[in-house]
DNA sequence: TTGAAAGCGTTACCAA
DNA sequence: TTGGTAACGCTTTCAA
């Protein structure tokens, strides 16, 4: 009841501009009945008073509370990152403001922002992957908020889903490095316990090797994700002492592949030639190092632009219903570092 | 008026249980005179009502937010990134939550977001560097909220400060180059109009070079900030035509002086003998490319750690006085990218 | 340790 | 187009 400071209020705008707060609050607000030269009027007369308006009580008094609660497993990745900027943009100049959770690969993690995020009343809640607490699907299913799950195609989604089958997406790759005449083909990915999405590749992987007639032997665990450059070298070591005859390196991510191959390089081995290397996600940096990378386009950005469509549709109440899924092909981009020389 | 859901409130809670809603009110907080008794009594009426608390009304009636302002120029940064691990690691376990903005360079854009964010009365606000419009500075004050800004030191700060000297950070590392016996060194940055940060690093280049009886005129603008990985071959290009016989590009980020040595190596260049290559900010990337690359750690997390510190401190009343100014000195992290051979 | 009553600042609703 | 009034669900304050 102590509020940091006395800062005006609606009424005191209302007074100074000899109006009530009703009229006040419709001036402030755009597509509201209010003659322009009364909202002039309470404009300047806000201004005057340094006034801003309150928006905590807005949101307790009109029960919107203009959130979109957004959790991805963590900030520093180019992929969410973009994925948030598709999203951000698709909201810029709306009403909706996003409120952002990292998970850490941590489900029970996810859970506790849920239950954070629950108490904002956000309007939408949009979660990464379909894997999720029996607790937190719960929460968030009785509290009756509207749910996106993107990056992934869950089997029994909570609600919508923009995203993309990760196992396809890697057995787009396989494919082309079995054409490209590829037979030793090694996977090196996180642990198989916290990333579904580098699970679902791994399963493609498998998948796709097998399909090939080839046996999936060569896999390799990084360790813990999020999996980042400086697990490539262990990884690479492991790989190389236990399949020294590897011809291809599939990793589950472009930093990690990156990374790996500098690690080759040093080991004094030449990229594609003795060893080719590919990734998946289409960080810049796959397009910059040198050899330039092969991997998959997931088209980050472009999710978060659907997802910030699909919000727009499912809070519009004359929106007709709406496709429950969304599906964002990823492409295969063949670079440098997987080209069969001989 | 009309929330999107009947949910049980407060009230349902309290008759069930057989309270006052007062007593709800404090037995689902913690470090509150409750009767261990009442307490549980309430949680089990609570959890059998599938009660969630309305924060909404919570932070309405009682002026905290719980929020905590966060303005940065990018998400897809790995400093920055890293900054917010630090702050929300800070934070964990508190009642405190970023409400996280990005201004993509732009001041005008800050100024929107303070607005936007104002409205949600956070509990601090943090912003990145010392530059703002007078608007946006004119709105934080009256509005009271305590400010830190971060990432460097204003010659007029708002309010607390947890950064260090961009210009004395690039001073370091030409020290390293001139020691090293480079001399025709380059620099290459973005436009000089958005990233203050960037700005101050190349006025310490500049100051540097002129320090050491050198003159700075090998200066290339990569573009628009941020300036990423594809920006860095039209820059290499233009110093490599106007100055041929440079030996060593500074850089102003890392991901940019990667970028800018594949780029020479491409040109059949090696790194360092014909030319050295050095970056900012100590990203992964500059410790696993080939060669490694010469950097100044700025410490992106430890600072987002000092920020919330401060914060902590700031908003407890029992707190005396803490320091107005934080320092967290950057490093310079010699690799092999400079290392002159002959 | 618990209760009763009074707001908090805005918006919904209905009337003028 | 504007005004009056009643919530919204919680916390504060003070009293028991």
């Amino acid at each position: 009841m102590n509020k940091p400071r006395k800062q005006p209020t609606m009424h005191d705008v209302a007074r100074h501009a000899g109006v009530t707060t009703m009229t006040v609050s419709r001036a402030l607000r755009p597509n509201t009945s209010v003659s322009s030269n009364t909202r002039t009027k309470i404009k300047k007369a806000a201004d005057e008073l340094g006034y801003v308006l309150d928006g905590t009580a807005s949101v307790f008094s009109s029960g919107k509370s203009g959130f979109i609660g957004v959790i991805i497993p963590t900030i520093n990745n180019a992929n969410f990152a973009d994925t948030l900027r598709g999203l951000n943009e698709g909201f810029k100049d709306q009403r909706l403001q996003t409120l952002l959770g990292a998970t850490g690969y941590s489900l029970s993690e996810e859970e506790r922002i849920v239950q954070q995020f629950l108490q904002r009343r956000p309007e939408a809640i949009v979660l990464t992957g379909g894997s999720h607490t029996e607790r937190c699907r719960k929460l968030i299913t009785n509290s009756g908020i509207p749910v996106i799950e993107m990056w992934d195609l869950p089997k029994q989604p909570i609600g919508k889903v923009v995203g993309f089958s990760n196992k396809k997406a890697a057995k787009l790759m396989v494919k082309h490095l079995y054409d490209e005449g590829y037979r030793r083909i090694g996977f090196i990915g996180g642990d198989t316990t916290s990333d579904m999405r580098g699970l679902d590749r791994r399963i493609g992987f498998i998948e796709s090797l097998k399909e090939f007639g080839l046996s999936p032997d060569r896999m390799v665990a990084a360790g813990e994700p999020p999996v980042a450059m400086n697990q490539a070298r262990g990884a690479v070591t492991e790989m190389l002492q236990k399949w020294p005859d590897t011809d291809v390196i599939m990793c589950v991510s472009d930093p990690l592949a990156f990374a790996a191959m500098t690690e080759c390089q040093r080991r004094g081995m030449s990229v594609p030639d003795d060893i080719a290397i590919c990734g998946f996600g289409a960080y810049d940096i796959s397009e910059h190092a040198l050899p330039t990378i092969s991997t998959v386009d997931v088209r980050s950005k472009e999710i978060g632009e659907q997802v910030a469509k699909k919000i727009l549709q499912m809070l519009d109440p004359e929106s007709r219903d709406n496709e429950n899924q969304t599906i964002v092909e990823p492409k295969l981009i063949v670079r440098d570092s997987t080209k069969k020389q001989n």
